[in-house]
DNA sequence: TTAGTTATTGACCATATGGTTCCTAATAGG
DNA sequence: CCTATTAGGAACCATATGGTCAATAACTAA
């Protein structure tokens, strides 16, 4: 009924995350943008919007491929246990792998949006929430196999770790290197099992 | 011998840092930080230098109070697990008490800036040795009184403490409230005794 | 009192910012 | 083939940005 679009919608959305999680925010400017959606800035806005309705396009994109990714990586362990080792060391392994320490978006758009700005604030509060239920429902399951202590309930033991790990993302940024996460990640199994 | 300095150099290098803490780097303008500082543009130059310059000054200002903060803190406890537990809680407190969710400077800096700004990282990494110092240094001294497990060195498990901590002070920007901070660190404390 | 030095101020600047508009190009349905 | 409709692109805009500078004010040592 009219002309089409050239452009790949989900290709660009893609492209505009990976510039905010380069840089972040405030310092993606629309010249990024444009260079990285390799589009002019009225197709953008006539397609997203304006520069905050697209980054939380682009952070809803990367909440929900980092929810499926956590879901299917912990449901391929061969136990609960296991399934919480391989999502760790996996997520470790993509995170520090990265050319760039540009961490988590997640972590980094909650450090450095989420008080200044409700619509990022309730994006991560709904995704953490998500997670601790994945892990809670873990755990659970782990704890009634004997593979986690119990006499911290599933949630507390859920709630360490996503505290720890979301500490370990925001220390990629700095000092933390791959083998230190990963060693860190063996021993919050060891205070974690039973 | 010349025109004295009409402001106090430390209090408005204080009001920079809570401008720089209120909004991060990149979102806190000139304007932002002449109306915080009470001085003009001009007098800011002159004093401090440029805005990256006066960030890096508040930065150290805040690291500095900081470590001092954290080194008297955990000395006044009557033992080494004592003076970590008041350490934690004493923090959390502070962190949560305040009128606006903004966390940690040091957090939000080393995650706003770190990898690109190699002056943040090296300040952010010399600060977090200089804590994990501390924090094993304490641990070692506790085990040696049976307060903390031995299954772990001293140096693995101050890195748990670190991490989790540092990923609580990321929270508590999104959902985590005080007191599910303080039950954390309770169940924290639950995992790294003996 | 004066000369030398430094702080303060506000005007000024070039540029980059996010955002808008308008004209043209391309397409699908009739 | 024509027309309605939408995409694309580039010029354009007001403003805010970080940063500079020259004129003036305030002080001290001589």
């Amino acid at each position: 009924m009219a002309r089409p679009r050239e452009f790949d919608m989900d290709q660009a959305l893609e492209q505009a995350m990976h510039a905010f999680w380069d840089h972040g925010y405030e310092a993606t400017s629309l010249a990024d943008l444009m260079q990285a959606m390799d589009l002019q800035k009225g197709s953008i806005y006539k397609a997203f919007g304006d520069k905050h309705s697209l980054f939380i396009a682009a952070l809803d994109r990367y909440l929900d491929d980092l929810h499926t990714f956590n879901q299917e990586t912990i449901e391929s362990g061969s136990t609960p246990k296991e399934g919480l080792r391989l999502w760790l060391n996996t997520e470790i392994k993509l995170v520090c792998g990265q050319t760039l320490q540009r961490g988590c978006l997640l972590v980094n758009s909650l450090v450095e949006r989420a008080y200044q700005d409700d619509e990022v604030a309730q994006r991560a509060k709904a995704h953490l929430m998500r997670t601790h239920k994945l892990l809670t429902k873990t755990i659970t399951a782990g704890q009634a196999l004997n593979e986690f202590r119990k006499d911290l309930s599933a949630s507390e033991l859920a709630q360490l770790i996503s505290v720890s790990f979301i500490g370990m993302l925001a220390m990629t940024k700095g000092p933390l290197t791959k083998s230190a996460c990963l060693q860190i990640a063996k021993n919050i199994f060891k205070v974690i099992e039973s």
